[in-house]
RNA sequence: GGGCGGGUAGCUCAGCGGCGAGAGCAUUCGCCUUACACGCGAAGGGUCCGGGGUUCGAAUCCCCGCCCGCCCA
């Protein structure tokens, strides 16, 4: 058989589209359950962070996705039956947003989305959108050499995974562990969405703190119905005077008193619910049983105590409150919005649940939070607020508008103080910059806060005896495990509902106005409960201190719905609070009779994190495996979920800990643990690793647009080199910095960070180039597997230093030391393989059969080693590779697994202890030490490489280099190795505490006396600075006392090696 | 505000109680030595952020400080 010679160099371009279609087309990557069920393999499995449609992948995926196909492929190799399944996520928001943008700027979309597109219509745009960026995806991952399982390739939107959401959601509305509240939200005015805290940034703004007098007055005298003509009764700034109210005989004595609140946001007084003042403020017992009336719309507020209000700088009591900026705007008077503030909700909660707030407020049959706002972003009395009193000419007006509007009505009347100019960062949305505005929406929630989530998440990370914790997942590195503890011992309840067309819809159905007969419809859904194919729920439910505050603003809504549209005729009433989860989507009986009677299905769509929580499961067919297998033609799904869930590892960044990692475990220990929520874990470990940042230190995002294409690198440098290099890049350190530049040729990013990668793929590539040409030339003898003990000392090195790699290897990736792996192939490669070995054996490879087997043997566990990280490159040396026959070397197994001939399938080696030679590792040391003097004496004197000169040795030193000899000569270039006196033109060198002496350097009479003499003293001035440091040490009592001897003794024969080896130079140096 | 990570050669990073503190790139010198110039041989280059402490011994452990970054509020 003749052997193809491989081209000089490695052209990734010209290997990695052939490779990749030949394990395509060999079904390689396709997992198969059945071997596990059927105990032929142990299982290992991945699922991919399904990355988002909306844009191409980028280096950061790029180190994701190669630290997954690392471990799924080592793991294949090693008889493990492999599953890593590959999919895509439909991220609601932002897949919407930039469609939305596309279609504007291809024209197609003018003004409001609402307006020009149906729900439908625009649906079908993001579908193709998403067609075309999971192609793209696809794509990449194929080209980085992914060697996910593509039959089984998921979507979060597509009919499987649809249907493990709909259960999911069913499930825990049945358990109650859904409900429906009013919260405050980052409301995107333009986008009429409620967007995450990470969908905003911070703009820092030129505006205004605005001082507002607020009148004082008294609580009216008479209990009982309110009289509306009983205006209150103003304070007056004598009765503070005489309340001990500091400063208020300053003011005319029978004028109505007032108090001075400081903001930002005037147009929002309309919904204050109260004032705050600190309890520490020397005026607030003056001011207790007053009360406050909101100009124009006449609201009478309680005023109370709260520690979070800021003291004005005056009144300061500590250094630190003094050092609040806010302290120098501050009055010490803070109104009160619990709608439309973050902080002023939390007040609201603090007080309303057993507070004065709670109990006025309860009296007055007031709400503690007052909505003033309609999703646009106007100001609006249809959304919460009743007493408009003389404010009616706000009504309709945007928000900034009305703040001007404000600003002058409180001016005319008298009741501004001043206007102070004030920079600060306003929130904005990401999506649409618009200001966000917090806002009181309807939203569905996750009742996380129940133990059976949170807390069963926790127990997974816990060590200790159960039930306190399992400790069946485990964090890498280690750290992470606090981020998640720490996540859900904070958790709030989940919102999960986002007010958008692309998404999973809430499966939920309202009563509105109904046709039909109650008594027969509730027969009809007592029926269907009883199938379990709804559930039905009444609002309000749940009985947490949290959604008090809920509550009471649910039944002030009613209050202004009602006088809003008072048609529903009471009859039709009966269905007004029933809220129907339909648990299948396709179940168009119920679907259809409920929306014949008049029930509506809520328009929001589900957070996406909801579908990607249940990914781990979703994507193996969970809850219904058969149906799975109908609906995709994937006939083993049953067999999936029970081989391959739960998975082993997840690979992910450390921003996902608390978005998906949490919710994973949460779902996955709550659907798989029959709702007790003592499930499984999703997977058993979790790689945390670096963030890729750009030449600026900002991290690679999609949404931000500097994300580097992969396929650019690869395009430069090649798959592998990218692979390798990514891989020996991820340390355990946080963040890795990635400059890049435009190559002005080609128009795309490169780096020349991945030179690294490249050479070293060029490397191995003429390793094996330079081996198989050997092994090729000569048919290899007839014989059984070589034992080791036959072997020259290079062969016996080399087998040694390959058990130690791959041992390191194997550790290296079970501790997910992904950079230790690369590291150490590199140094094996590079230094031990290529550097000593190959120039080692040839001069005696062609005549050695012995050692040609020990060639083939390292050459073969070499590209089984390197594969995983560099699977292109290894596997085109293999196609050529795999055509050698050897009879092996005992101890070395390079077995093929049965599953093909490709090395993507080949066993993994293994390689006997038997093959740790220390021995032969100490005497090559000994050879590598003295080539290397040779060498130095060499390059200083500029001795040209192919030109060979003599060693000297002293005659009772010669025998022990002697059965090394021709090997020395090899690797240092020597002609001979005498013990003759060195003739006139020679240089001396130390080794080992003696005076050796090469000659031959040139054919001149002379040596360069000036060159040889600065070497020489150099090497005397550094043993004399290492005597110093050694002679310090030993000096030291404390040292021989209590250091180990063995130190003591390595440090006493340093000092004597140096001792030597400096009188040998200085004795070189006198003869000079 | 809470939590976490980092500061080591010109650059990017390893090392985390005991090596005269390492690697790759860059720099300098010599080489197109028949696997590889994406290469070979050699060299120079360090207050291991600052200050205390523990220890026979600290880049490494502890405390204080100064910078930089991330995550969660």
């Amino acid at each position: 058989m003749t052997i193809p010679e491989l081209p000089k160099a490695y052209a990734p371009a010209d290997h990695e589209d052939r490779i990749r279609a030949a394990w395509d087309g060999s079904g390689a990557f396709h997992a198969d359950p059945s071997r596990v069920l059927n105990e032929k393999a142990a299982p290992y499995s991945i699922v991919i962070p399904p990355p988002n449609v909306t844009a191409a992948l980028h280096l950061g995926h790029a180190l994701n996705n190669t630290l997954q196909d690392v471990l799924t492929r080592f793991h294949r190799m090693m008889g493990f039956e492999t599953l890593w399944m590959p999919g895509t996520d439909h991220a609601g928001i932002a897949t919407q947003a930039v469609v939305e943008k596309r279609l504007r700027q291809e024209g197609r979309l003018k003004g409001s989305l609402r307006e020009a597109f149906t729900r439908e219509d625009f649906v079908t745009e993001i579908q193709a959108f998403k067609d075309e960026y999971e192609a793209v995806i696809t794509g990449q991952l194929k080209k980085m050499g992914c060697s996910c399982d593509w039959q089984r390739q998921r979507f979060t939107m597509d009919d499987v995974c649809a249907r493990a959401v709909r259960e999911a959601f069913f499930r825990l509305f049945l358990d109650g562990l859904i409900y429906r509240g009013k919260r405050l939200v980052n409301w995107d005015p333009a986008l009429q969405t409620a967007v995450a805290d990470d969908e905003c940034y911070d703009q820092e703004t030129d505006a205004a703190f605005y001082y507002l007098r607020y009148p004082l007055v008294h609580e009216r005298k008479h209990q009982g119905p309110r009289d509306e003509d009983e205006d209150p009764q103003p304070a007056t700034w004598n009765e503070l005077a005489a309340r001990g109210y500091p400063g208020a005989e300053e003011f005319p004595a029978e004028e109505p008193a007032w108090i001075t609140v400081a903001t930002t946001r005037p147009e929002t007084y309309l919904g204050d619910t109260a004032v705050a003042v600190n309890p520490h403020d020397p005026r607030a017992t003056a001011l207790r049983g007053l009360f406050i009336e909101l100009p124009l719309v006449g609201r009478i507020i309680p005023i109370i105590e709260d520690g979070y209000v800021v003291l004005p700088r005056s009144m300061a009591g500590t250094q630190e409150q003094a050092a609040d900026p806010k302290a120098e705007f501050a009055t010490g008077f803070l109104k009160v919005t619990p709608a439309h503030d973050p902080n002023d909700y939390e007040i609201g909660r603090r007080h309303s649940v057993d507070g004065a707030m709670h109990e006025w407020t309860r009296a007055r049959g007031h709400p503690v939070l007052v909505n003033m706002m309609s999703p646009d972003g106007r100001v609006s009395d249809r959304h919460g607020w009743t007493d408009v009193g003389d404010a009616h000419e706000l009504v309709g007006r945007k928000m900034a508008e009305a703040r001007k509007m404000v600003v002058e009505l409180f001016k005319a009347r008298g009741l501004l103080g001043d206007v102070r100019p004030y920079r600060h960062n306003v929130k904005h949305s990401d999506r649409s910059k618009a200001a966000i505005e917090p806002y009181l929406s309807d939203q569905w929630y996750v009742k996380v806060t129940d133990p059976r989530l949170a807390k069963a998440a926790n127990q997974a990370v816990a060590t200790g005896d159960q039930p306190a914790g399992d400790h069946s997942l485990r964090f890498h590195p280690e750290r992470y495990t606090r981020t998640f503890e720490q996540w859900h011992d904070g958790i709030r309840d989940w919102c999960i509902s986002r007010q958008l067309w692309w998404g999973h819809r809430i499966p939920v159905w309202f009563g509105g106005v109904l046709t039909g007969d109650p008594q027969e419809i509730r027969t009809k859904l007592a029926h269907w409960e009883e199938q379990g194919r709804l559930a039905v729920r009444s609002k309000p439910f749940g009985d947490t201190r949290e959604m008090a505050v809920a509550l009471r603003l649910d039944d002030a809504v009613e209050q202004g719905d009602a006088s809003a549209s008072d048609e529903s005729p009471r009859a039709n009433q009966a269905f007004a609070d029933t809220m129907i989860c339909v648990r299948g989507e396709h179940d168009r009986e119920v679907i259809d009779f409920l929306e014949e009677v008049g029930f509506e299905q809520d328009p929001d769509v589900l957070d996406t994190w909801f579908s990607s929580a249940l990914w781990p499961i979703s994507t193996m067919g969970w809850p219904d495996p058969g149906l799975a297998s109908k609906m995709t033609g994937i006939g083993d799904f049953e067999a999936l979920l029970k081989a391959f869930s739960p998975t082993s590892t997840l690979c992910t960044a450390r921003e996902i800990i608390t978005l998906w990692v949490s919710r994973m475990v949460m779902f996955n220990r709550y659907f798989m643990g029959e709702g007790h929520g003592r499930g499984p874990v999703p997977f058993r470990d979790v790689f945390i690793h670096a963030v890729i940042q750009d030449g600026d230190g900002h991290k690679m995002s999609k949404s931000l647009g500097n994300g580097v294409d992969p396929l650019d690198i690869i395009a430069s440098h090649g798959a592998d080199a990218m692979r390798f290099t990514l891989c020996q890049m991820a340390t355990n350190t946080q963040d890795v910095r990635m400059p890049v530049r435009r190559d002005p040729a080609t128009g795309r990013n490169t780096s020349e960070k991945f030179d690294l990668g490249r050479n070293f793929c060029n490397k191995a590539w003429n390793a094996a180039r330079f081996g198989i040409g050997i092994l090729a030339q000569v048919p290899p003898a007839d014989h059984a597997p070589l034992a080791p003990g036959t072997l020259s000392l290079l062969d016996r090195w080399m087998l040694s230093r390959l058990r130690t790699a791959t041992a390191d290897i194997n550790a290296a990736i079970g501790r997910f030391e992904f950079s230790v792996y690369a590291q150490t192939l590199y140094s094996l490669v590079w230094n031990d393989f290529c550097d000593w070995y190959l120039e080692g054996i040839k001069p005696t490879v062609a005549a050695d059969a012995g050692q040609r087997a020990a060639l083939h043997a390292s050459l073969g566990a070499i590209l089984r080693l390197l594969h995983p990280v560099a699977p292109f490159v290894t596997e085109a040396i293999h196609e050529t590779f795999r055509l050698l026959r050897s009879p092996g070397v005992a101890g070395l197994q390079l077995d093929a697994s049965g599953r093909g001939e490709m090395l993507c399938t080949a066993a993994w080696p293994v390689i006997d202890e038997s093959l740790d030679d220390p021995e032969a590792e100490r005497e090559f040391a000994r050879v590598q030490s003295l080539v290397t003097s040779i060498r130095e004496v060499r390059a200083q004197h500029q001795v040209p490489p192919r030109r060979r000169v003599t060693l000297h040795l002293p005659r009772h030193v010669e025998p022990t280099w002697r059965p090394v000899q021709a090997l020395l000569s090899t690797l240092a270039g020597l002609d001979a190795v005498t013990t003759e006196d060195p003739p006139a033109t020679h240089a001396v060198f130390s080794f080992d505490g003696r005076s050796l002496a090469v000659s031959g350097m040139s054919d001149a009479a002379a040596i360069d006396t000036g060159a040889e003499k600065a070497r020489l003293e150099k090497i005397v001035a550094d043993n004399e600075k290492l005597m110093l440091v050694l002679e310090g040490r030993l000096a030291n009592p404390g040292y021989a006392q209590k250091a180990p001897p063995h130190m003591v003794q390595q440090t006493k024969d340093q000092l004597a090696k140096a001792i030597a080896d400096r009188s040998a130079a200085a004795e070189a140096l006198n003869r000079l």
